[in-house]
DNA sequence: ACTATAACTTTGATTAGTCAAAATATTTTA
DNA sequence: TAAAATATTTTGACTAATCAAAGTTATAGT
């Protein structure tokens, strides 16, 4: 059996890898995810590997073995599952739950986790707009791309929030940065930094290139 | 913060302790409960000391410190109120509850906690009859009494079912051994180590004196 | 009151996971 | 390309939790 930390491990890695599409992750990202120093890190990557869960490339970076991809897949529906109850059913705020699925997450059983599933009516996406993943490790790839992306008057709708920052997530609940709202694009100085968006009923939102890295996007046709 | 471990060393402790109504709890049945050498409990009852959990008496047992016996109370919350979730929400059987509830009564926060008991309707009981302690760590002190206790002739109520054994809560299901049925006791051989049980519709039950001893009930007048 | 048995403690070892700081390798910059 | 900066790895140390087996103490039986 894996350990939480394993389990950790895995699920960041594959989080990673989906995020920024790559094959390998270097150390130096796993260690500040996971909040160890990077000798931790790299010490951990050789008993992931000497365990079968990872490849490890000295110097470059680390993937995930298909056994591992399946134990991270596992976790990740977990994760979203587990938000999702969180807000649905116990009615927690969409910026607390991250924090309490990542303990969670290691708690639940593989049966308690199908009748979850099936209580909820077996959605597709959590609170954030993250799909997922099917119970056989499937997962939903989003065409949507980052707001910093779209240029000046495109006409976007909100498909997902990847931060999991809590101040961040309360801004944007106040601001109805959430999944399915509309926003049009009305300024976008790349010099500056700055997006500015605004909704169909005139207000107006102000994000850096780093805030709108951080929330994905589709064009929507009016 | 208290590890898991720390949690469970508690929790069995405190469960002891108002089981059997004793002051302090020798080290070969904590270790016996936690499934643990003797050697582990000894070593772990001086580190429990050490931060101030409980009170360690060489080769005679340990007590709860208010510091343990506070926190030990709220991990037996937990478990309870998880338990009655699992059963009442997520329609589990209570002969697997125990298993699921042991891990997920560490993962699950304060406040987590208080949202499933407000969702819950502030259930006073488990599934198996045991009381819910109070976020207070009042736990309301049951007046029933081993079934073995009882004289042939007695009409009873179940009140609860102590013993957490898979095997035995099955069987209990099946023969309605369960908190509020009624049975009167139409035999008892003190030296055969047997009683029998009939219900109000004439099914009969046989228990031997080691199981009796793990089923509470009150006298109940017809 | 001895002795055999049971209960408990000690000792020495192991594994997982972590950090700090030193060592090494790679990449960037001038 | 040589130095500086950055990234990664190694080394040595530590804590929590555990076991097996040996040692000690208490208890029970004769
Ligand atoms: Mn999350
Ligand atoms: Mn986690
Ligand atoms: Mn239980
Ligand atoms: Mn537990």
């Amino acid at each position: 059996m894996a350990t939480s930390t394993v389990e950790n491990y895995l699920k960041e890695i594959l989080v990673i890898t989906l995020e920024e599409s790559v094959s390998k992750v270097p150390m130096g990202q796993v260690a500040r995810v996971l909040g160890v120093t990077p000798g931790t890190a790299t010490s951990m990557a050789k008993s992931l590997e000497r365990d079968g869960w990872i490849k490890y490339f000295p110097r470059v970076g680390v993937s995930l073995t298909r056994k591992g991809r399946k134990l991270a897949m596992n976790m990740l529906r977990r994760h979203r599952l587990l938000e999702t109850f969180l807000v649905e059913t116990l009615g927690l705020d969409w910026s607390e739950i991250h924090a309490e699925a990542e303990e969670l997450e290691h708690a639940i059983s593989e049966k308690v986790l199908e009748k979850l599933d099936e209580f909820l009516g077996r959605p597709r996406f959590d609170p954030h707009g993250d799909p997922i993943p099917s119970k056989g490790g499937v997962i939903q790839q989003l065409s949507s791309k980052p707001l910093s992306d779209f240029e000046k008057d495109a006409e976007i709708r909100i498909e997902s929030i990847i931060d999991q920052d809590k101040e961040f997530l309360k801004f944007a609940r106040k601001t109805k940065l959430v999944p399915g709202q509309r926003f049009k694009i009305i300024g976008k100085e790349d010099c500056a930094d700055s997006i500015t968006l605004k909704n169909s009923r005139g207000k107006e939102v102000n994000l850096g290139f780093r805030s709108a890295e951080k929330v994905l996007a589709l064009p929507f046709e009016s």
